[in-house]
DNA sequence: CTGAAAGCGCTTACAG
DNA sequence: CTGAAAGCGCTTACAG
């Protein structure tokens, strides 16, 4: 067991005052050149570090972002591939500038808020991400003076702002992809109306329809609720309506699949029966046949541009939290069938009936 | 900006010394009742609670659990979705302790090593996955005082252990179910011989024919890397030999889904023309067509199994670390050909040659 | 049952 | 360029 070396072991070994140690390591401008070189050399062979905590202590700030993250809040097969590819671009973008990531467990030892929790760190900022937004706690959170961030969740507070995708651009992409390709008859598996994405995909479904010149018939617009399930009973219902679509645009890459096994079930090739567009990309989508043709959310992205956005509120108090919007990527594979020579709707007749 | 309460704001509305308040909030018995009853009242009207650093500073721990994860290492692919479930259960099984995760970012600030961070934050733990265990980094942290559990990493220290899945009985129970099926020319997709989990799948894989008295024919045994591609490389490689296995154990579930996407390739039909068993139970798994039949992990088993270990650990510095090998679950699904009615590959006449 | 005091390991005005 | 001192907010022997 090596004892931890300190700042008096330091200050006493190369015979200056903690002071000087302090200011020599902490790069300040106004010491000996040679005393700091010597100290930077003991420094290191007493292998030292400073205490985080006694830091923390005296700076009345951590060096550490705080991160909310419901684990038990969602379906794990939804969010999770998703928010943890968020987790990687977030560590990086936030490591590189220094910060630890705190994750910040769901119940507090004695039940104490998120708010509560985060002073007592003093982190200097939070990250919110796969949490019911709606909910008193973290309302709290995001009405407090504490910066934050939040993933693809509709809040903003003071000093909190969130990062979002494109999911209108996003749903008119995937429409667009399918009336280029021949189809007239475009369906959609929509997310929940009441979920910001789920509202948002439907607007662009709704916005590329017009500017095609077609119309919304509402026996094509279906509701689910992201997951696989609905996504299947949703899509048996578009196929046993008189007038199949020939193409549906699921919001989500899980209803796709859904919709994908109804296709079978029914009979249905895909994409020679019916073409099929997912959003997201999550990593099953390029594993499943056929390979899915979807609108990729760039989850690097996210990350990132959270680190970027938490940074500038946390640095610069006075800023306007600024809602940051990423653009999103059509990604087309086979379920659409622009690979087998995009020739569309028209296979239809081919095709087993 | 509410200013944060301290012990001293306390003292002075209550009317005692701060070592007082101390006692009282610390549930220490030599308390007067009535006075710890008053102090605890305005604690919470005041919202206060006591402040991490300064704790950390005068106990010398933190109640913080550092998480070794370097994100980039792994492909994202196939150890994020099952560390990620593994997360979950820490989170729980370490935040119902008391403690939160700290997650240390790969590069510090300054090249730090991880021991140094753990000794830096004064953290109690590190749970170490998603690494190269080979690294001097590890190495020198697992060597440490640090006490240290690793997920599914073959690592073992003075304070340092891990756990892992039963993966030779894990295998085997594959390989028996599909003997029960009828099938006899079993072949198998191992994973890298060098990584432990790759190693025992096949050891059980061997233990298994031994058992049934069937010889282990070298041409029925080919490695892949866990991924894909190399579970569909394999695939063609066995279906091109003169004597095409019956039945295919893939050692884990992203391979398995190489195998099916080959053997469509190869006009094999599965599970008719070939079974297919994969090994991992991944959220994709159950969204393929045909449903994947899998060796089960047990996620959360894992994330309960590791806090329970470190805490140990941790809690009693004299126990000799103990391995956690956890049991594995055969989930029967599509792929393997027992849903229809497990004729096995007796179907084989019946399909396409 | 309670208070005064020391101390955890730093940083940062304040003097010189 | 450097040191002595105060202070960050707690906990914990030590007295009483």
């Amino acid at each position: 067991v090596v004892p931890i070396a300190t700042i008096r072991d330091l200050a006493r070994r190369s015979g200056v005052s903690i002071a000087t140690v302090s200011r020599a390591l902490n790069g300040y401008a106004d010491v000996n050149e040679e005393t700091r070189q010597r100290i930077i050399a003991l420094a290191r062979e007493l292998d030292y570090s400073p205490s985080e905590a006694a830091r923390t202590l005296v700076r009345q700030r951590s060096q550490m972002i705080g991160v909310v993250w419901d684990l038990s809040y969602h379906r794990p097969d939804l969010q999770h591939p998703f928010l943890q590819e968020v987790l990687i671009g977030l560590k990086q973008g936030l490591g590189a500038q220094g910060y630890d990531l705190l994750l910040l467990s769901t119940f507090g030892p004695r039940g104490k808020s998120y708010v509560k929790r985060s002073k007592q760190h003093r982190v200097d900022g939070v990250v919110i991400m796969g949490v019911d937004e709606h909910t008193d706690e973290i309302q709290e959170l995001v009405q407090s003076d504490v910066p934050t961030v939040a993933i693809d969740l509709d809040i903003a507070g003071p000093r909190s702002t969130y990062v979002t995708s494109d999911n209108v651009q996003g749903a008119k992409s995937a429409v667009h992809h399918l009336h280029a390709l021949g189809h007239r008859a475009i369906a959609t598996i929509t997310g929940p109306h009441e979920m910001r994405p789920g509202a948002e995909r439907l607007v662009g479904y709704r916005e590329a329809l017009a500017e095609l010149g077609l119309e919304v018939d509402p026996r094509y617009v279906v509701e689910g609720d992201f997951y696989h399930d609905t996504g299947q009973a949703a899509m048996h219902r578009l196929l046993d309506s008189e007038d199949r679509p020939t193409a549906v645009f699921a919001a989500s890459d899980m209803m796709a699949m859904g919709a994908i096994r109804a296709a079978a079930e029914a009979g249905c090739r895909v994409p020679e029966d019916v073409a099929i567009v997912g959003f997201d990309d999550i990593v099953a989508a390029s594993l499943v046949q056929p390979r899915l043709t979807t609108v990729r959310q760039d989850k690097d992205g996210f990350g990132a541009a959270a680190a970027n956005a938490l940074i500038r509120v946390i640095e610069d108090p006075d800023t306007e939290p600024q809602v940051v919007t990423l653009p999103t990527e059509l990604v087309i594979r086979e379920s659409c069938g622009a690979a087998n020579g995009g020739s569309g709707p028209r296979t239809k007749e081919v095709g087993r009936t």
